[in-house]
DNA sequence: ATGGTAGATGCTCTA
């Protein structure tokens, strides 16, 4: 029996920051990369990079300044060809693959749900509406198309539990941590999925994948939230070996505001 | 209460 290691990465611009996906590849060596915020149109997808850093198989769907997720793999993989348009917007947020590992197929969905602007109110805020309205169609399409043996990673822009940020009174009416936010993603996780990384920190323990670039003494004041994800179906846990968040890479020059998260899955 | 930074873009948006 071997091991899968899938990593997920809020890369925030993929072209710019291919040095820093080489040192990721180098301190985690993973088999799978879930990425988002490429920031890349399709056409000018870096094509021969993935392959140059042992991922010879790619997947990605971008668009001009803004979004767009890719997956990188040394296993080969299936794409879904038929994804939804989230909210009808093409906006380049979700692609879903399956992997080819020894133990079966693995489905492995890949997200970057809308930020929501700053304003906590559906009817003020269009951004906050769209958040919402994404994650009740992806509870929806998961409610009826979730598969055996799936993984779901990425940004999902949510901090569900009190310890997932910094200060949870203090941010109860920041988008992110907000109850309305809260239980919309907390309904998509039950549809079937257990919280892999909650499943080795404790409840009551701060977890964050993310620090403000507007703080600079990120570390030593320490205002995190824990936005990034994995999600896997109950009939993987007993495959759930270990986690990490690759905190340090929160100081590597001219990083992401987010941290790399990976877990490792015996196959 | 405010503003602080970053990336892509192109005289501003998104996060």
């Amino acid at each position: 029996m071997g091991h899968l290691r899938i990593a997920t990465w809020n890369i925030n611009s993929l072209r710019l920051r291919m040095p820093l996906l080489e040192r990721l590849v180098g301190e985690l060596n993973p088999d799978v990369i879930c990425l988002q915020e490429t920031k890349v149109p399709d056409l000018l997808f870096p094509a021969g990079g993935p392959a140059g850093l042992g991922f010879p198989h790619v997947s990605f769907r971008g668009m001009k300044g803004y979004n767009g997720v890719a997956i990188l793999s040394r296993v080969p993989f299936t794409p879904h060809e038929q994804a939804p348009d989230w909210c009808e917007k093409g906006d380049c947020r979700h692609l879903a693959v399956t992997l080819s590992v020894p133990s079966g197929p693995i489905e492995l969905h890949d997200f970057y749900v809308p930020a929501g602007g700053d304003i906590p109110d559906r009817a003020a805020n269009v951004k906050f509406a769209h958040k919402l309205d994404f994650v009740a169609e992806a509870t929806a399409w998961f409610a009826g198309n979730l598969a055996p043996r799936s993984v779901l990673v990425g940004d999902l822009n949510i901090a569900p539990m009190e310890h997932d940020v910094w200060s949870h009174r203090q941010l109860l009416d920041v988008v992110s941590h907000t109850p309305v936010e809260v239980a919309a993603l907390t309904a998509w996780q039950q549809t079937g999925f257990i919280d892999a990384l909650r499943h080795f920190v404790p409840a009551d323990e701060k977890l964050y994948t993310w620090w403000s670039y507007r703080n600079q003494n990120w570390r030593g004041s320490n205002r995190g939230r824990r936005l990034d994800h994995v999600w896997i179906t109950p009939d993987l846990l007993p495959s759930l070996r270990a986690h990490t968040v690759l905190k340090d890479a929160r100081d590597w020059p001219q990083t992401s505001d987010h941290v790399p998260v990976c877990i490792d899955l015996s196959v």
